[in-house]
DNA sequence: TGCGTTCATGCCGTGATGCT
DNA sequence: AGCATCACGGCATGAACGCA
């Protein structure tokens, strides 16, 4: 809105003394690297005329300092070694923007905000931290004066933060310092069976141990309510050792060398004469998978700042599973445990009705319009629901279809943005559209990343082809330096920020009418060249993995990864020329399956692998490789493959490798469709020729 | 035709307070 | 001490419309 007005606007422009940046993070920001705009590092190189030092200093207003590294990298400049620790320190995770103001000598002032855009109080690396050399590996510099402030206050969220764990003497000594605070509440007592015995008694050895911490236990309205409230006699010993009975309380669970944070408030009920810790509690609970019957031993380790170390006893070994992992992760893994991913499809092999989209940012935020062509010859009879299939994934998602009778369109909308959240959908992902099933309106959705941000230069180098193999039109101005960040060039080298990119652009202030122009044009024609396939199994080049994004950042990415190491896996574990089909689709143990009795005896010199044809695979256009496998023999990463049937007819085939991904994309179900290729049909690709990749495939009928 | 924006509406999370 | 209820604000959603 802001950037919209921005861009229209004619008038003429106040040039900022200082050259400031406003860099927005994401939960799903890369930790490892921040790109600095470019257009940015050329005003500061106008203004300074200087051009960076390889070392950075972020200069914070509490006063404490840090060295990043910064690498370049045709052209793009990042902040690298060193920055996953600030990353961290400051928990820019959490939504939060950071505000970069160049003071010239590769010196920046730096002040961070969090979500609701208010600056945070900034966290002090505690002084035995320093003493202790933490993060020595880095490049970090010691804080240049300790102030008082709070550990964290990051707006309710949690601070990840590497640190060796020796804090527990420094903590006891302070705490022995203190007198006990409280007795165990007797419900604990009372209520303690099973499971929360063991976490009952683990609590109060530890209390023993440290009898100046008070210990609760985790009742479901604690859990499912939003706040926990300290019993009386807890209150009153609080209260007389606190410096002051509200405010925020920084919690700290330490796990191995890693310690998180939380803040909550915490607030004194004088008529109750009660603490109770309420906002910033559920995520505590939540981020530390909370369950009924744990005991959390409060240990005050510093009552000027409210900081607490809290140890969790878990009520059952399995809740004791590190906190931290995401739950849809745990989720999800049970889901594929449990399911059959078949179920996923609805069975209707003869149809195959796809388009492609390229998400935009209002498909992110609001609603996503179908391809028009696709709306009327498949929707037009006016569904009002449709399903969405992840492969990979067990869940469905039901969304809104909404046909506009009078403009021939449909768009997904309730639910939509759901099934965005939930597979972690970014601006530029693409997205092809299967219809399985024309009754029920289910889809197959592939998603995949347009192309990737990668910390690692050679692999980003990779990526960069093959970006330009397929997207000519879209790379032929990467010289303009006044608009490189957009669109251009980043696709090979930036797209995992192409969210984050638009962010950016939107942050840019045009210094002409002239230069918007241009870079609108630039950004229509790219647009344009973008184009939905309806129908079509042209999907031009859409299965691009983000390699260089944590894979836990992308739900789909972790699915099609889990599967692709399982197969792997399995892949590894079959013994050659075994009884055993060497690819081990997890599909393939449906039974009913001849073809792949017969295909169990090919054998061959050459390198070759079994796959069983899955439903999506003769339906989607795309077919996921054992990893092992195109490591192994197609390591050089050809941009196309050549499959040959029995007749010898070759077939050329658009080959991908990514992160631990690898597959068949553009020609693979024109192959399916040329060789009738049907579900459970079982393919051994045989790779006579590691030069040219050619593959001969023996194809085993199941009928 | 595709995409973006605005706005009204309803839902849900959160915090405060009351009741048992 | 624990639970229930209510009010409020923020956010998601859906519809309509504008722009290119």
């Amino acid at each position: 809105m802001t950037s919209l007005c921005r861009k229209k606007d004619p008038r003429q422009k106040f040039s900022p003394t200082n050259c400031s940046f406003l860099r927005s993070m994401s939960e799903d920001s890369p930790t490892a690297y921040l790109k600095i705009p470019r257009i940015y590092l050329k005003k500061c190189r106008e203004k300074y005329e200087k051009e960076l030092s390889k070392d950075i200093h972020l200069k914070l207003p509490c006063g404490t300092e840090w060295k990043v590294e910064v690498t370049e990298h045709k052209g793009h400049f990042w902040f690298e070694k060193g920055w996953e620790d600030f990353f961290k320190f400051y928990s820019l995770q959490s939504n939060g923007s950071i505000d970069f103001q160049y003071e010239g000598n590769s010196r920046f002032k730096v002040k961070i905000y969090d979500k609701s855009k208010i600056e945070i109080d900034y966290p002090i690396k505690s002084t035995d931290m320093q003493e202790n050399g933490v993060n020595d590996h880095s490049p970090l510099a010691r804080p240049q004066q300790p102030q008082k402030k709070k550990e964290a206050t990051s707006s309710g969220g949690e601070t990840d933060l590497s640190a060796n764990k020796d804090e527990g003497g420094k903590s006891s000594t302070t705490q022995r310092s203190r007198k006990p605070t409280t007795k165990v509440p007797m419900r604990m007592d009372s209520s303690a069976t099973g499971g929360e015995v063991t976490a009952f008694q683990k609590a109060n050895e530890f209390k023993s141990r440290n009898p100046s911490c008070f210990l609760v236990t985790m009742h479901s309205s604690y859990i499912k309510g939003h706040m926990l409230w300290l019993s009386t006699e807890i209150s009153k010993n609080m209260l007389t050792n606190l410096s002051k009975n509200s405010g925020n309380v920084s919690l700290r669970v330490s796990e191995g060398s890693t310690r998180r944070y939380w803040a909550v408030e915490m607030k004194y009920d004088i008529e109750r004469a009660r603490f109770r810790l309420q906002s910033g509690w559920n995520k505590f609970v939540q981020g530390n998978k909370l369950n009924a019957g744990d005991v959390c031993g409060f240990m005050l380790i510093d009552k000027i700042e409210l900081l607490f170390e809290v140890n969790i006893f878990r009520r059952t070994e399995v809740a004791t599973s590190s906190p931290g992992i995401d739950e849809d992760d745990v989720d999800d893994k049970d889901d594929r445990g449990l399911h059959d991913t078949n179920d996923d499809y609805a069975a209707n092999e003869n149809t195959h009705r796809s388009f492609k989209k390229v998400l935009q940012k209002s498909a992110i935020n609001h609603c996503l319009w179908l391809c028009s062509r696709f709306s009327q010859k498949h929707l037009s009879n006016n569904p009002s629901n449709a399903e969405l299939h992840v492969p990979g994934r067990t869940t469905t998602w039901h969304v809104g279809l909404k046909y506009e009778v009078g403009r021939k369109r449909a768009k997904f909308q309730s639910g939509w943005t759901k099934f965005v959240r939930d597979n972690n959908l970014k601006i530029e992902d693409e997205c092809v559209f299967v219809l399985t099933d024309e009754n029920t309106f289910s889809f197959v959705v592939i998603v995949a990343a347009k192309s990737t941000l990668q910390p690692d230069i050679d692999d980003a180098n990779d990526n960069i082809k093959d970006d330009e193999d397929s997207k000519n039109e879209v790379d032929d101005d990467t010289s303009d330096e006044d608009y490189s960040d957009d669109e251009g060039d980043d696709y090979g080298v930036d797209n995992a920020h192409n969210d984050e990119e638009e962010d950016e652009d939107e942050d840019i202030e045009y210094s002409s009418p002239q230069q918007l122009h241009k870079r609108k044009r630039l950004s229509s024609s790219t647009k344009s060249s973008i184009k939905d396939v309806g129908a079509s199994t042209s999907t031009g080049q859409f299965l691009k993995q983000r390699p260089g994004v944590p894979r836990n950042f992308h739900p789909i990415t972790v699915t099609g990864n889990d599967i692709a190491l399982q197969r792997a896996k399995a892949f590894k574990d079959v013994k050659p020329h075994s009884d055993v089909p060497r690819s081990m689709n997890p599909m393939m143990a449906r039974g009913k399956n001849k073809a792949l009795w017969r295909a169990q005896h090919f054998h061959s010199v050459e390198p070759y692998f079994v796959h069983a044809m899955h439903h999506r695979d003769v339906l989607a256009p795309f077919l996921e490789l054992p990893f092992d496998f195109a490591k192994k023999h197609l390591d050089k990463r050809p941009s196309h493959v050549k499959l040959q049937g029995s007749n010898g007819e070759p077939w050329s085939v658009k080959f991908y490798f990514a992160d631990e991904l690898a597959g068949f994309q553009d020609g693979w179900i024109e192959f399916v469709h040329g060789l009738n290729l049907k579900e459970d049909d079982v393919c051994a690709f045989e790779l006579i020729d590691d030069t040219k990749f050619i593959f001969d495939v023996h194809v085993y009928r199941n009928t």
